[in-house]
DNA sequence: TCAGTATTTAAAGATATATTTATATTTATT
DNA sequence: AATAAATATAAATATATCTTTAAATACTGA
């Protein structure tokens, strides 16, 4: 089972840290551009930037969420970068603050037509959610890697909930294999 | 047992008390800075001071309400002042008014994680009420002294409905007391 | 007669607010 | 016909609001 076999594609990372004991967030929003904040609204800033492409939300407590990166790699690129940009207006952060990835979504393809309603038998109705009335994928929670794989009558999956690449892996070969010993695949 | 061992912490007072025999809430209202008053709404007019904190609900009638004190001492001293207040705005007030608290609200901390589904069974289910989806709280009344006791799975109590201190005191010794017997705490 | 209106306060669990992203189906709008 | 929004999933962050309980006061509507 490869990455390339399925077309596993990492599409969202979303992660958090605590750059700076405390943030102000008043500021932050006055200098940067295209920064929003409505304390009313949400207790967070929400800052987005390009290249790579990813969205921050910015807390009092200095403590930071980045979503919409591609990769890992592009977390702690996007997160330095808005390191250096708060300095840049007087906002202290912390020296290497760590980084924790909370969640990781990926796309992934079977190449095969599924039958959804004989999946659902076959996986056990208390380990999934299927309402193709209320939305066309079926929910699949695997506790082991801890994920949740939307199967898709299409063949297409997403995985979501995990904490690393080798989640999202490991997730679409628990499905593989599960659909493959139904004779589903 | 001690207000110290269970940091037993009276957190609201309310009490009543006669200050005139009639108040001009229009007049109040347009002399005291915050105050509301919406006959439609609520036939009271309210009024909030700090210093000590507490808010007074002052009716046509002459009546007032007093809630939010901390103790006793300040509910005396937050009337004593409304009264000087309403005089300087040439209402006239009486003499020496009754106080009469008539609701304490304390909380308290047993210092145990409790199992609420066993101490609903234990104390009987006429004298409780547990919905958890509802409310995290088990409510439990007791009659002597006549107080409601809300507890939670963390330890931590809130007894209201007592008309004294020692109600509190008095409640969370009952509950202490029953859990003890029962080995559930 | 009762329930609601308003005021205060603690406890703690649920839900909503906002951000991102793939998937796919339906409905609504332009 | 094209686009947008809703449906569902996960996760961190941090606020607000709701749920419950008691009590006085007084007014309205069912």
């Amino acid at each position: 089972m490869t990455m390339a076999e399925y077309n596993i594609k990492i599409e969202n990372v979303v992660a958090s840290t605590k750059l700076a004991e405390e943030f102000d967030l008043i500021k932050i929003e006055s200098e940067f551009e295209g920064a929003e904040y409505n304390k009313q609204k949400f207790p967070g800033l929400v800052y987005r930037v390009t290249e790579p492409k990813a969205a921050f939300l910015i807390f009092t407590s200095g403590k930071v969420v980045c979503t919409g990166a591609k990769n890992v790699a592009d977390v702690h690129t996007v997160i330095g970068n808005l390191g250096k940009k708060l300095n840049g207006i007087g906002q202290e952060t912390l020296d290497d603050p760590e980084i924790t990835v909370q969640n990781i979504v990926a796309s992934a393809d079977l190449h095969a037509v599924l039958n959804l309603n004989a999946i659902a038998i076959g996986l056990g109705l208390e380990n999934i959610e299927y309402e193709p009335e209320q939305f066309p994928g079926l929910v699949y929670r695997i506790a082991e890697p801890k994920v949740v794989v939307l199967i898709f009558s299409s063949g297409k999956l997403v995985v979501t909930g995990g904490k690393s690449p080798s989640d999202c892996d490991q997730g679409v070969e628990v499905v593989r294999q599960q659909l493959d010993s139904m004779g589903l695949l």
